[in-house]
DNA sequence: TCCCGCGCTGTTAGCCCTAACATACCGGTC
DNA sequence: GACCGGTATGTTAGGGCTAACAGCGCGGGA
């Protein structure tokens, strides 16, 4: 863990200095050369122990934090990886972020994360900020992006794995899984249960791809069985919770006779499954419900809410596998497609036969 | 094949660059100095607009991105601010995140995450990498750090701002919450609401001072009135709001007495709530419950909890002003200590005469 | 006419590190 | 003693950019 990283002691901690320190200050410190100051630090190439210990105790003495802009322009190499996302405040991509952490833990690499907001131009400025560093690797949500996205990508000739999604053409690398399919099995399993009358909840964002591509492979699934969504109803902003508590209670006021009800997220669905709790509605016997994503957090719902599970994890974890292979030169490919199986938690939501 | 080095004279000319493009490439492309490239790139000094224009078309047509690596060496001016928490997954951060960014929009500056999970060592390790940028601030959650982290951060130089909590010396300057004063307040409004027989449930976290805090705060302002926590109970990992239910279930059968839980945050306060209200308790009339945080996430909850918020967004937004203030120079001093009012806001678990 | 100041552009010298090569030293071999 | 290989250290030359200053042409005031 601690490999040849400088982490100083406060027991001889000199005056907070005016001038920053440099690897000169150290080896002046050291009575040896920069040079062998940096193999120390870095632990690279030959030096003898009893150099090494001098070095090492002047660094921790000075509190000497090596100067990483330096080292990167030197040997053009940065051990970063940009992960851009659309948000962090719904649950689904800190638990991807956990994934990247897992693996790039046991790597040289760091992520840096930046958020979008789901809006392209922010994407745009994000990336352009992001490059500007020239990470090793970037690893970015979805594969919408605009002209000048993709083309900033294709040009900086850095390792790029688009995650979450693979149902289109990726600039380089992908990781996720097909939204589409995800949406036809769930109306496959809710026609197989029985249900017809099927309205759909979701949010207002024309931007969330993924969601609409569900949406899409939903309808036309149904389609199939000859069967319509029947009515609709959309949100945007405030707590996800209460927003499906209120849509579940205006849309089945507007259209009694729904008996099934699709939700864009386990969040809102979560809302609509405590409304009809609430309201003494049969779940699932007068009416089924259904999520999407497999939020761990909402275990411990009354019922438990059927749902489509994106591993999300696995998702964020081969996404730095490929970047961090790539970067380890143990990867030589590009082009990677790495196709996942969305599962189906049918939960207590969906009538069984 | 195409070994000589091709320069495009014209816009469009566009190949793939097997060489880093550089300031040189565009400078050559335009017809002026390199130097003139920079000032029009980043908009500084007087550059006619005929060469303006040009410059940027070059520019464009190459799909140059500048390397601030080689700018923030040469001008030792680095726009980012390390941002360092505990935790993603809960839905606290996020939160302080989006008041940072909203502030930090505004300004050239852009936040890096790093989370620690509450490990000091992790903590260390990611200062370490963070400082080693040199960034023009650092904010970083919570007053208690190793040794090391803090000379560390005193060495730097850079402005330091700590989050949260404000019970403790800081480094340089605080924003946050008396975790003390939130535990007493609602162990007073507790008291007034005439519960007795008090019971705590909370994370097995000995890192987690904040929570630590308030149950210092809570136990300190129940032995004021007579009272004392009466059992308690832990839990570590998976979801919380499971976790809430089962350690209520727990800690009822063992107590049942208790007519107060007091929980160490929202979502396991949730799951106490729900499994009362299946359990058929009378809540609060049998039964009052709180939590700590105000987490908007759980507004549609068939009763509303009783919770403190504590500000996170607007800590946030306040760190991030400091940071700001003190890098483009409008803040001169340091030190600054900013305390937030946490709000009680008593939701429909807690008992009223 | 000279000189000054202004607006624009160019030149030079680093910023702090690291890659690549050069050198010094040591013991051992023939 | 000349030569070797190996280890340990030093020297040199940038990496791509910007701060600071220098230079140039031009118009206007003295």
């Amino acid at each position: 863990m601690n490999d040849g990283k400088i982490i100083p002691m406060t027991d001889d901690i000199k005056i907070p200095p005016r001038r920053p320190l440099t690897l000169k200050d150290v080896s002046e410190a050291s009575g040896v050369s920069e040079m062998t100051v940096s193999r120390v630090l870095r632990n690279r190439g030959d030096v003898s122990d009893a150099t090494r210990e001098k070095v090492l105790a002047a660094a921790k003495s000075l509190g000497y934090v090596p100067n990483k802009i330096a080292g990167a322009l030197a040997s053009s190499r940065v051990n970063l990886v940009a992960v851009i996302i659309p948000s962090l405040s719904n649950m689904v991509f800190p638990e991807v972020m956990t994934g990247i952490s897992e693996v790039l833990d046991d790597t040289p690499l760091q992520p840096v994360v930046g958020v979008t907001n789901y809006l392209p131009e922010k994407e745009e400025e994000v990336l352009f900020e992001m490059l500007s560093w020239r990470p090793s690797g970037v690893i970015i949500a979805g594969l919408e992006h605009s002209d000048a996205s993709r083309a900033m990508l294709h040009a900086s000739g850095i390792p790029v794995v688009e995650i979450m999604d693979v149902d289109g053409e990726p600039i380089d690398a992908m990781v996720g899984i097909s939204h589409r399919r995800a949406g036809r099995e769930m109306a496959r399993a809710i026609c197989k249960a029985g249900y017809e009358n099927i309205g759909f909840l979701g949010t207002k964002m024309p931007l969330d791809h993924r969601a609409r591509k569900r949406f899409e492979g939903f309808t036309e699934a149904l389609a199939k069985e000859g069967v319509e969504v029947m009515d609709q109803e959309f949100y945007s902003g405030g707590s996800a919770l209460k927003k499906g508590r209120e849509m579940t209670q205006t849309i089945l006021e507007r259209s009694p006779d729904l008996d099934f009800l699709y939700y864009s997220n386990d969040m809102i669905g979560a809302g609509g499954l405590l409304y009809c709790l609430d309201a003494g509605i049969d779940v699932p016997g007068r009416i089924g419900l259904a999520g999407f994503n497999g939020v761990e957090l909402l275990d411990g719902l009354p019922r438990k809410l059927a749902t489509m599970d994106a591993g999300r994890r696995e998702i964020g974890r081969e996404a730095a596998r490929i970047i961090a292979g790539r970067s380890d030169g143990s990867i030589t490919e590009t082009g990677q497609r790495v196709e996942l199986t969305p599962k189906l938690q049918p939960g207590e939501t969906l009538r069984r036969w």
